[in-house]
DNA sequence: TCTCGTCGTGAATGCGTATTCATTGTTTGC
DNA sequence: GCAAACAATGAATACGCATTCACGACGAGA
């Protein structure tokens, strides 16, 4: 036997159930117009010839592919295979496919987006990867509508949803002050990323509105992954020349999972009691017995609806949205790896739900 | 301005160009009849149009689509994250492209399968989820080559590539052997999964060989995730009527890492002394300093390449190859949950490499 | 009874590309 | 120097479906 055997068309089922191929098309679609009996007629046909509408050559007329591209830019964050998960499983209950890129961190994302185009794909939702202002433009153009999700472009009228990245930093170095922390450090994430810069500013701010001074702060770069994390913790207990830091800002979860590991197994540090550790995203391994992270979450469920609410691919017909802009309020949680200060301790939850 | 935008067709870069369609056509196919200079007139001016062939619409003549479906059934098994990875990039680097279906943790894959069909994917990748025969001949019927990866269904004649599960399994049981354990316990995954069944059956083979009673094998399913085998795990140690067991076997990575968090920081155990741990995978965590597993490594970049040779997408009018059962062969890696036998030491390698 | 609307259906057409075949213009072989 | 092979191109067509439009059947209202 040989591929590209024969499938069924729409003729065939036509043929088999006495009827012309217009009749079977409608069969297949919901709310048009055809005859009840008809339908169940064509249905069974179908079903005899294991018969399955070709999406590929209905795309041809209709224009739309059910199909949308989703850009991902470090796998090695499990943040971002929740967010996968996250999008699949929402697109799966609408009927429509995910065309899934991964994109080799810090490279940009163009020619994923030429692939993209080829396909001719109702959205793209780009994740944790660069993009120029061109390719959004030719996207934009051709009337695909491209959402950014935690992450912006400056200079682009790209939409984008993100968690308040710079507000969430705050509440971290709100955190640590209430907890007595006088001498700080962060390890960031790719310096190209706006999340990362965003948390870090927003951290540091606060900071500095309390006085704290800027030289007490130390900013080490982990890149943007759990090893890179590790190594930048022990660079920054092993730099004679400043005092040790007592509370330590990890960009996001997976890294700051890092920086405690590599500090308890190598340098025997115990947390919260040496260093007090707070981090982004609130990963569900955040809450694992060796971590337990106080940490930002980010409510991915509401900042999926909000990608899809830009995308509104129901109304394809409706202008692209530009220019948009959601931050989204994210949410202290607090674990083991800050002590809570008393006027915090009635929020010491960890219970679900966004 | 409204989406649906005029896209550039060939026949728009064909005026444009001073040519006909259909050379536009051979412009954009490598090794056809053209002249170089010609086709470099007709990129120039697709160039101007920003036009980007449309593979939907030449998917319909050329029945290929160059896109690959991929079933992941447990994303919370960062293996499979993986495992989603390496062929993301390996398909990408072929300029194909991964339609990415999830789907619930044993639940099956048909309803997928499904909508891969109306797609008319070139092939399908099935991981660590359920499909029934019939899909799978429907899918052969239309010439779609299906690959079960670390899966296999019995009564079919689909093609798999897995890990030599059985033999990873008796590699574990080795190892606590050798390191002297003497009573054991065993927290298995999801019982219609054959990857779970066959590790434990091989594990518990080879102690049988030896002289074990099966009485000293206890065996708890672990819901196939971390949280599973956490309580699992202390359930096993709850249990006062068995004996407590100084050697267990967490079917996979994730899973044993569930049950050590769990153990050391609810019963206070210490691994190896109080208990060892073997497992199995070799995920990138398991290197992590609080785990340091003794696992079996998965060699996933050679189950892959076994992947695509099976689909051979390259040659869609071969016959599609059935029944083909690909065993690879796994390799312990010796870490710091069970301890080294002095016969073994020399092997305590951790280098990367499968 | 006649007309008008409604409903269900079929014939024809278009979507954007690849492919086949025929037609040129050009080169090779003898 | 002429037939023959060849290279480059264009006209026509097919791929599988959705959509438009026209047509007949039928029932309601007059």
């Amino acid at each position: 036997m040989v591929r590209r055997q024969a499938r069924a068309t729409s003729f065939d089922v036509a043929a088999l159930a006495g009827v012309s191929q217009p009749v079977v098309s409608r069969a297949f679609t919901p709310n048009s117009r055809i005859a009840p009996e008809t339908r169940e007629r064509v249905l069974e046909a179908a079903r005899k010839l294991n018969y399955v509408p070709n999406s590929i050559a209905s795309s041809l007329t209709t224009k739309r592919t059910n199909i949308v591209a989703l850009i991902l830019g470090n796998l090695a964050n499990p943040f971002y295979v929740h967010v996968l998960h996250a999008f699949s499983k929402r697109m799966q209950a609408e009927g429509r496919q995910l065309l899934v890129f991964t994109v080799d961190p810090g490279a940009d994302s163009d020619e994923a987006i030429l692939h993209v185009l080829k396909y001719q794909v109702d959205g793209v939702i780009l994740t944790a990867a660069q993009l120029s202002t061109r390719m959004i433009s030719i996207c934009h153009d051709r009337g695909i509508p491209i959402v950014l999700f935690n992450r912006y472009i400056p200079g682009s009228d790209a939409s984008g949803v993100r968690c308040d990245n710079a507000g969430g930093g705050r509440l971290i170095a709100e955190a640590f002050l209430a907890a007595g922390a006088k001498t700080f450090a962060m390890i960031t994430g790719d310096p190209k990323g706006t999340t990362s810069q965003d948390r870090a500013r927003g951290f540091v701010e606060r900071l500095l509105e309390e006085g704290i001074k800027r030289s007490d702060i130390i900013e080490v770069e982990g890149q943007s992954s759990y090893e890179g994390a590790a190594s930048a913790a022990l660079s920054i207990f092993k730099d004679k020349s400043r005092p040790k830091p007592d509370a330590l800002f990890g960009i996001n979860d997976i890294m700051a999972m890092g920086a405690i590991d590599a500090l308890r197994s190598r340098l025997g540090l115990s947390i919260p009691n040496d260093l007090m550790v707070g981090s982004f995203d609130d990963i569900p391994e955040a809450r694992r017995a060796p971590y337990q992270l106080t940490t930002v979450r980010q409510p991915i469920d509401r900042m999926v609806e909000e990608t899809l609410s830009i995308l509104h691919l129901d109304e394809p017909d409706l202008p692209i949205e530009r220019g948009i802009d959601r931050p989204i309020q994210g949410r202290l949680i607090w674990r083991n790896t800050i002590p809570v200060p008393p006027a915090y301790r009635f929020e010491k939850t960890d219970e679900s739900g966004s």
